[in-house]
DNA sequence: CTTTACTATATGCTGTTTACATATACCTAT
DNA sequence: ATAGGTATATGTAAACAGCATATAGTAAAG
C-alpha cells in the first residue's frame, strides 16, 4: 500500500501518489525540520500514520531532486538530526503540485457528480 | 508513472492510486462494456490517456476481486469482445471508494488552505 | 489476393514505490 | 546495566506503472 497515507483513512482507496511530498514541502516551508519530527507534524496535519523508513527515503529522494537541502544538526541533546529546509526549486515544485492537485480535485468532483447522478438520485443522502 | 492518468494532466503530480477502478465501475454501472471500448469512455470522461495493456490487466484484477464479471461476446462483427458488467460487490466497492475519495478531497482542501495561507496571502490569485 | 489498417485481448520486461521488518546508535531515567 | 525514547537508515518482497510486443479477426484498398 501507499505510504502517502495522508490521503486516506482506508487502505486501497483514494490515496494520492506522492501526496506526502507537497505536504512535507509545505511543512518545511513553514519551519525547517528533520525526519523524525516531521512524522508527528504530518500525522497532526493529515491524521494518518506515515512509515518512518519510507519518510527518510522520501526526504533523500526529494534532496536528490533538489527540492530540499539538509544539514546535520549536532548541537541539541540527543542523537544528531539531519535538518531539512526547502529550496527555491522545492517551492516551485510545491506550486506546481498544488496546481496539479487542483486539477485532480476537479476530476474527483467530476466522479462525485457522476456517482451522485447515477446512484444517489432518489436518496436523501 | 501511474496508469490512473485520469487524475492528472501532468505526470508526477496528484495522480490518485487506483482512481481508474471507481471510474471504470461507474462507467460499467451505466452500461456494460469491454476493455477496448472503455478506453474511449475513460478518456472522454477524464480527458486522459489510459494504457490499454494495463487497462486489461486492471479489468482482470477487478474480476478476480469480484467487482466485475465478464462474458465473451461473439455475436458482433469484428474480433470477440470480453464484455464486463458490475457485480453487487463492485457497487459496494464503488460506494466505499467514493466515500474514501471524499475524505481524500477533504485532505486535499486542507493542503490548499495551508498553501494559500502560507504562500498566497497577499496575491490576487 | 495481399497488404494495410482497425478492432480487440493479452503478456514480457524493467524500474519505482510501497509495506513491513530490521539494524544501528545516542541519550536519559530507573 | 538495561529499558525506552530519539534519530537515521537499509533489506526485502510484492505490487504496479510505463512501454513494448505478440496474436488474431475483420474490412477496405490496390
Amino acid at each position: 500500500m501507499c505510504d502517502c497515507s495522508c490521503a486516506s483513512q482506508l487502505k486501497d482507496f483514494g490515496t494520492i501518489e506522492r501526496f506526502v511530498e507537497p505536504c512535507i514541502l509545505l511543512l518545511l516551508s513553514q519551519n525547517p525540520s528533520h525526519g523524525y519530527g516531521l512524522v508527528e507534524d504530518l500525522e497532526k496535519r493529515c491524521g494518518e500514520k506515515v512509515d518512518i523508513g519510507n519518510l527518510y527515503r522520501t526526504l533523500r529522494r526529494m534532496e536528490k531532486n533538489g527540492w530540499v537541502t539538509s544539514d546535520w544538526d549536532t548541537n541539541d541533546a540527543g542523537p544528531d538530526r539531519r535538518t531539512y529546509a526547502v529550496s527555491s526549486e522545492g517551492l516551485h515544485y510545491l506550486k506546481e503540485a498544488v496546481a496539479s492537485l487542483n486539477r485532480t480535485d476537479t476530476l474527483l468532483h467530476h466522479l462525485f457528480e457522476g456517482y451522485k447522478n447515477a446512484h444517489q438520485k432518489d436518496t436523501t443522502l
